[in-house]
DNA sequence: CAGTTATTGAGAGGACGTCTCAATAACTCC
DNA sequence: GGAGTTATTGAGACGTCCTCTCAATAACTG
């Protein structure tokens, strides 16, 4: 698999850095490797935890953020309060629309505003660092599904209630 | 001043949904015409009560909403933990480089963006109700400043959540 | 003015992290 | 391999930023 290359690279940011490589740390990389999508830190916890691991929530939260310090992952917040950890494949920027009825999150490429951001960031002399583009709304499946009537006692993304316009 | 149109418009939109004209809300109302750019719910309940207001938190909390359902204003996250309120100036969007070492929001427009990211909407069958464009990462002054910035690789850190560990 | 009911205040509650600190365990060096 | 150094861990307290509850209050309505 392509993760032992991530895991690979992973551990040589750890020796880089002279941090330790745990028991813990290899623990969480692999819990990672087995969520698809996107990795909500709670959840992962959870998960381990499930697994039979004894493990605490700093810990996922140090080793989540480390893993976005060695570039392997990205840290965003979706939705609703989260946030929302995601690998970063090979350096394929995406972006989210959020579906504010069943929170589904679909994925999104595209260069041309990829473009024009780096062109705005140019023209004000910032230097990015991180995007953040994300787009709430309905699904396809939810407005068709009959326009207001949310059906799902679920979390809608936090934006819902925002009538901003299109 | 155009508050005042903006005052009605609010006012006729309590109307509508038969919600009731309180003193509270008018004074938070004037609250947050006072405020300049950004509002921040904590900030704005902090200045109301400076000016000898009594109100409670979730009264401004609850009205910030109410001004967005209104669509007079717009809600997200900026930087780090809280939610920003903005005025939403005439159906004019713009987006936000966010400097993730000082903290300054700088706000600039692109047409190109928001037509693209309606495209890839029909494309995908989605129905927008909010865009949520940020950019972090340094400003001018910061980048120029040099010093202690994180010269380290180009991690994709969220926000200067993760710039630890030096 | 009386009645109905949205709204409020105060504070409890809760989600989501973040921090502390003593105990532990990875590395390093011999 | 063993000792020493020090990063890392776990547990839970803590903090922030909202959100909820519920009795009291005050806007509208007729």
């Amino acid at each position: 698999m392509a993760d032992q290359r991530e895991k690979e690279s992973f551990l040589s940011f750890l020796r880089q850095r002279r941090h330790r490589v745990t028991a813990e740390r290899l623990a969480l990389l692999d819990e990672v490797f087995r969520q698809h999508g996107h990795i909500d830190a709670e959840h992962l916890l959870a998960a381990a935890r499930g697994r039979g691991l004894k493990i605490s929530r700093a810990t996922v939260y140090r080793n989540l953020d480390l893993l976005v310090a060695s570039g392997l992952a990205r840290k965003q917040r979706l939705g609703r309060r989260r946030y929302l950890y995601e690998h970063v494949h090979g350096g394929q920027r995406h972006d989210h629309l959020v579906c504010t009825v069943c929170g589904r999150v679909v994925e999104f490429l595209s260069p041309g505003i990829a473009a024009l951001q780096s062109e705005i960031c140019r023209a004000h002399g910032f230097v990015p660092s991180a995007y953040s583009l994300q787009i709430n709304g309905l699904c396809q499946a939810c407005s068709s599904a009959g326009g207001g009537a949310p059906r799902d006692r679920g979390a809608p993304a936090e934006t819902a209630a925002t009538g901003d316009h299109a």
